[in-house]
DNA sequence: TTCCGACAGTGGGGTCGCAAT
DNA sequence: ATTGCGACCCCACTATCGGAA
């Protein structure tokens, strides 16, 4: 099949809001494809690459190349060029992989070259990812859309499921069995504003602590272990902890969801940061895991001896863990049967926060372990701090924000007088305040170098933030963690704004 | 008819590893 | 030795479609 047909229907995909649409335009595609052509057709379609990431970035894709002038590329070649980017390492491979990028473009015309650059960055902005390939393969095959959805979530790839599907019938799907040593999507959490509110939703609960680590799949069969993160990628080597520790439970064969965490000499947990470097860290793990140990903390059981327990309620679930995990290498909880027991839910947030944790998870106790999803029955619920910040430039949109400014800069007051720029943020705008801060910042702006506009430091916006952390990037020595817009204070003036002394004093265990 | 779940998009900061300087 | 880039951790929020209620 020709790259000129895939670019052309990514282009109609992406020009049509109905999704039913775009499903059908995607099963009419996969229909057309050759058997050899499907592991590639269908990853490039749902807006990824076979290869994974190939280490090139904007730096090399912003080069522009002169387009070939007739469409002659096939996918398959495409596939095999990438291949070679990808396998390309050592000194010398910056400028190597420069060129052969450059070459793949050069033989591309210019809608080719539009849908190679998106695929390579990762953007390809057609309003349809794994979500509508999996109906479009659905549609395609004659398959139940849940079961393919289902078989993709369990195997972790929609490519594996495509092709046993396109092969061999929708008898296929039968072999994407939850199965010990192949990791599956992990159930994602919504957020909720409080405690009660979580409650009241969900009815009987468990309510438990949040822990501010790196999420892990462990999947132990027999002396065999294995872990993988919230993408399944294998990280088993980096933390030989969680190895001896699942080796060390009683069962056999299970797989285990849980979040590890570094904790230090006073049994209080360490920074994201901290985790985060040391869950990172290849080169030397050994010195590593000295310096920042880690503990796995477990909260659900997928499987267990030969049982799937996946659509077992949470409740259910919870019992198997039990059984096979010791109750200090499980996450903090408490139970709520319903309204009655909002106060004492509240109490576990206060005491799980004042342990240093970042939150709570509360957990409906009747559902399933919706794989892959981002279920409404798990709600996070974390505290929220704000402040009032000054507005120092904003970034130029991209995509649908074409054309107004977006991203903003952040100001706090100094000591001198000036302001201490804390961070960005682009989160929390409606288009209706996206259309009216660009136009009220364009008033105020004093530079435009294209990419950002400077703006005299007037305007003071409301915003709401995770926490503080520290930086090496901002004059301050810390951000902010998770920045959103909540709305601007006209009625405030900059001399009103907050300092960055008293957000220092706000979080003294963030120390710049 | 209205409501709401699921998705895609729009980017944020940090850290590590690797290649280039 | 330092710097820059890319990958991959963590992530919030809005708009939209289309099925559920």
């Amino acid at each position: 099949m020709l790259l000129s047909r895939l670019a052309e229907v990514s282009g109609e995909v992406a020009a049509t809001a109905a999704r039913s649409r775009k499903v059908a335009l995607l099963a009419e595609l996969f229909r057309e494809a050759e058997a050899e052509d499907v592991p590639v057709v269908i990853p490039y379609l749902a807006g990824r690459l076979p290869q994974g990431r190939l280490g090139v970035g904007w730096k090399v894709l912003g080069r522009h190349v002169p387009a070939a002038p007739e469409a002659t590329l096939t996918v398959r070649e495409v596939d095999a060029a990438l291949t070679e980017l990808g396998r390309v390492s050592g000194p010398g491979s910056q400028a190597e992989r420069a060129r052969l990028v450059g070459a793949l473009l050069g033989a591309a015309t210019e809608a080719e070259q539009r849908f190679l650059l998106g695929l390579l960055s990762g953007e390809v902005r057609q309003g349809a990812l794994d979500a509508v390939a999996v109906e479009g393969l659905a549609r395609a095959t004659g398959a139940a859309a849940g079961d393919v959805r289902r078989a993709v979530m369990l195997s972790g790839s929609l490519q594996a499921v495509a092709e046993a599907l396109l092969g061999e019938g929708p008898d296929a799907l039968d072999r994407f069995r939850l199965t010990v040593g192949r990791p599956v999507l992990p159930m994602l959490a919504h957020s909720a504003s409080s405690v009660a509110e979580a409650v009241q939703k969900l009815g009987a609960c468990a309510v438990e602590e949040k822990l501010d680590g790196i999420r892990v799949q462990v999947h132990r069969d027999g002396d065999t272990v294995r872990v993988h993160t919230r993408t399944l990628d294998d990280i088993t080597a980096r933390l030989p902890e969680v190895t001896a520790a699942a080796l060390e439970l009683s069962g056999d064969r299970f797989i285990l969801d849980g979040e590890v965490i570094s904790f230090d000499a006073a049994g209080r947990p360490r920074s994201f940061q901290e985790t985060a470097g040391r869950v990172g860290s290849r080169a030397d793990v050994a010195r590593a895991a000295e310096q920042v140990p880690v503990s796995p903390v477990f909260f659900d059981v997928l499987a267990a001896d030969d049982r799937e327990l996946l659509d077992l309620p949470f409740a259910e679930r919870h019992a198997h863990l039990a059984r096979l995990v010791p109750e200090p290498m499980r996450v903090r909880r408490t139970l709520a049967e319903g309204p009655g027991d909002i106060p004492a839910a509240q109490r576990f947030l206060a005491d799980t926060l004042a342990r240093g944790h970042e939150g709570v998870v509360v957990k409906s106790l009747a559902a399933p372990y919706s794989a892959g999803r981002r279920g409404a029955a798990w709600l996070k619920v974390k505290p929220v701090h704000t402040l009032d910040l000054v507005v120092l430039a904003a970034e130029w949109g991209h995509g649908r924000r074409t054309g107004r400014l977006s991203n903003l800069h952040l100001g706090a007051r100094t000591a001198d007088g000036g302001f201490a720029m804390l961070g960005k943020t682009f989160k929390g705008l409606t288009d209706a305040l996206l259309a009216w801060q660009t136009e009220r910042l364009l008033r105020l702006a004093v530079e435009d170098d294209g990419w950002t506009v400077r703006v005299r430091p007037e305007l003071v916006v409301e915003i709401a933030y995770d926490g503080l952390q520290r930086s090496s990037r901002y004059p301050a020595g810390v951000t902010l963690r998770f920045a959103r817009v909540l709305r601007y204070r006209e009625d405030k003036s900059p001399a009103e704004a907050d300092t960055v002394e008293a957000l220092l004093a706000a979080h003294p265990e963030v120390t710049p």
